[in-house]
DNA sequence: AGCACGCCGACT
DNA sequence: GTCGGCGTGCTC
């Protein structure tokens, strides 16, 4: 006897093939089961996958192929993270397979059954958890975790920086494996960075055995073995990036999305997935509980949390007897001497920080020496000849180098056009920051005679293996005055010694033409303020200093009383005037192609063959226009801006426009993508 | 994505 | 005369 089965297997994005294969079986394998099927000239890693009654004979006339083989000895994929692949797949409107295949370690892949067994073997026996001994909680925090036990949630956990919310997510994830003997959690974390130092922290409580981790970091081997873990249970806490939010985990109880509002849990490549929304989505699935943790919540989850679609719990308080928040301090630079970088009150009340023997920390958003390198006598500038953009003047190894392709050249000895040797930077980065605080503190010495040490953190300064932990070490260890850095320094590291954080360029955001702009310099700004005064000691002397030509634009208002529901209440009334998200619903469909022209018409005819479709009355398609960064590694590239007030119109709408962009064949090799809630248009 | 098929330029 | 360029199309 043969069965059919619905296979699903890996079809890229472009394939017309967006549902499972048929094939055939001599086994009847339950949805789930690993196989290896042929497709084409190839044999892949395919899921079984339920198969839907009306399909059952849609491939009639083919002959249908064998499976090659099944994966025996690992348990099939549940049921509930098909269906969250399913939701995936339809809600971001990609292939089933793609999105089931890049949930699955990539090493399953070339694994006979054999070498399956000895790794499963060496991932067996759970080992008893090691609980090192918990800190006495505060009142705020124990009120917390008693809200998250009381209901189902999801829970949107407001909690200020350094109120404590990692305490809480760690009792959070103890209570839950307390109850059930097999119960798994889930943690995610925006970034690879801040991966090691709360992995450190779930494992000192919760013993090695019982911890994996899943980033993209990661070696195959690595990978497979978390994976294997998570998957047959033995892990009882999965910590990852975006894409863990894909562990199968067969008793998941609990899911955490720690800073749910940083950018990085939406996917900008393949299936665009926010994981952050695929969490609500898999604990609503599942039955487990959702976290959400943030001192900057997402407009959208504090709007859910304001009408009670998530549950809102409070911890304003920082830890620590007199811990207080910075003090907010704007310098007006319309007051300023013209062209400081620092101005006068700045850089003293940063050497008096040098005398006190505290440190201060600088964050300037851009990285290199400059943004522009240009001629003095003619108008050439370093554009980049790949890109619509310029590159980027690194001083250190003297190069000029394209941020958006990576092209890097030598710096040349002269202006390539007109041959003038005075070439010059415009403008700055951390690189030519750090040089010149160098300089304004060249004369300052401490008490021992030493001079003032800088130091600078940025993509740049950080891109070798370890040299990331051995810079916060420096600066743990009071070896550096002045941090210099990008964004990144603002992101979850505890400098216990800053008492002071300057914000230098924070005005071109304000006037973006990007809605979400103030969003995010409002969240960045906090989190840099958040980053001073953690130690109780010296919180009362901590600031936040912004320099900026607008100090009287109410963002500052907010972010002076540390004031986010102001700042979210005023940006969700305007978000609602415009029927922006969450008010409304956003998707763009982006073409790539050799010309603007091409990459356009296509959208264009996209967009004429949309009408007719099912819900096209309650979208409105906007005109294609070229990509802010229009040409990047000589590619062209434009989008259109798909709108609706209904989440199922705009869904209902890109489904049936699906067949639609297959169809659509224009003159030059076009690459399209859907991208469901976009952050940035 | 792979991998084939298919139709036009510079070489043993 | 072939080797090979990558445009186009298919994969149960």
């Amino acid at each position: 006897m043969t069965h059919r089965l619905a296979v699903v297997v890996p079809t890229p994005a472009h394939s017309t093939i967006a549902g499972p294969l048929s094939y055939l079986s001599e086994l009847p394998l339950s949805p789930g089961s690993l196989v290896r099927v042929p497709l084409g000239k190839r044999e892949v890693l395919g899921v079984v996958w339920d198969l839907p009654s009306d399909q059952a004979q849609a491939a009639q006339d083919i002959e249908l192929k064998p499976v090659a083989g099944s994966l025996q000895g690992i348990a099939p994929l549940g049921a509930a993270w098909r269906q969250l692949v399913t939701f995936s797949s339809a809600y971001y409107q990609r292939g089933l397979g793609e999105v089931a295949l890049a949930g699955l370690p990539p090493q399953l892949r070339d694994l006979n059954t054999v070498q399956l067994a000895r790794r499963l073997k060496r991932t067996a026996a759970a080992h008893d958890h090691v609980t090192a001994a918990a800190p006495e909680l505060t009142a705020q925090q124990k009120q917390a975790l008693a809200d998250i036990e009381a209901a189902s949630g999801p829970f949107l956990l407001f909690g200020a920086t350094g109120s404590g919310k990692t305490e809480v997510y760690l009792h959070a994830v103890a209570d839950a494996l307390a109850r059930d003997a097999n119960a798994q959690a889930l943690v995610m974390v925006p970034e690879i960075n801040l991966t090691p130092q709360l992995q450190a922290r779930f494992v000192e409580r919760f013993g090695e055995a019982n911890v994996v981790a899943m980033n993209s970091g990661m070696t195959n081997p690595q990978r497979l073995k978390s994976w294997l873990a998570a998957h047959t249970g033995t892990a009882r806490i999965v910590l990852g990036t975006r894409m863990a939010v894909f562990a199968s985990m067969p008793h998941l109880r609990l899911i955490v999305v720690d800073e749910e509002h940083d950018p990085s849990y939406k996917q900008q490549e393949g299936a665009r997935y926010s994981a952050r929304d695929l969490a609500v989505m898999r604990g609503k699935i599942e039955g487990a509980k959702v976290i959400l943790g943030s001192a900057t919540p997402s407009l959208e989850s504090w709007h859910a949390s304001e009408t009670g679609r998530y549950q809102r719990i409070e911890m304003p308080a920082r830890v620590g007897q007199h811990a207080v928040f910075p003090a907010v301090r704007l310098v007006d630079m319309n007051l300023q001497p013209k062209k400081a970088v620092f101005s006068p009150q700045l850089l003293g009340a940063i050497q008096e920080r040098i005398a006190r023997g505290e440190q201060s920390l600088v964050f300037l958003n851009r990285r290199g020496y400059a943004p522009v390198l240009a001629c003095t006598s003619c108008d050439w500038k370093s554009e980049c000849p790949n890109c619509s953009a310029y590159r980027v003047f690194h001083k250190i190894d003297r190069s000029l180098r394209c941020h958006h392709c990576g092209f890097a050249e030598r710096v040349p000895r002269s202006c390539p056009v007109c041959g003038n040797v005075d070439i010059a930077p415009v403008g700055r980065g951390t690189e030519r920051l750090e040089e010149h605080l160098g300089e304004l503190l060249a004369d300052i010495r401490h008490a021992d005679g030493q001079p003032v040490r800088i130091a600078r953190m940025d993509a740049d300064s950080t891109r070798l293996k370890g040299s990331l932990e051995e810079q916060l070490a420096r600066v743990h260890a009071g070896d550096v005055d002045v941090l210099v850095g990008t964004q990144m320094v603002t992101k979850g590291h505890d400098f216990r010694r800053i008492t002071l954080v300057a914000a230098l360029n924070a005005d071109s955001a304000l006037f973006s033409s990007d809605f979400r702009a103030p969003e995010r310099l409002f969240s960045l700004l906090l989190q840099a303020a958040g980053r001073a005064g953690r130690d109780a000691t010296q919180a009362a002397a901590s600031e936040m200093w912004v320099q900026t030509f607008h100090p009287t634009h109410p963002l500052f208002g907010a972010l002076r009383k540390h004031d986010y529901p102001t700042f979210a209440a005023q940006q969700l009334k305007e978000r609602q005037q415009a029927g922006m998200p969450p008010f409304g619903f956003q998707a763009l469909l982006r073409a790539d192609a050799r010309t603007q022209e091409a990459a356009q018409s296509f959208l264009n005819a996209a967009s004429e063959q949309a009408a007719g479709l099912a819900d096209f009355d309650r979208v409105t398609i906007y005109s294609a226009v070229p990509m802010t960064v229009q040409r990047v590694a000589n590619v062209e590239r434009a989008q259109m801006l798909i709108e609706s007030q209904h989440r199922i119109a705009l869904q209902r709408f890109l489904a049936a426009w699906q067949p639609v962009l297959h169809a659509t064949r224009e003159k030059g090799l076009i690459r399209w993508a859907v991208d469901v809630d976009p952050l940035t248009i």
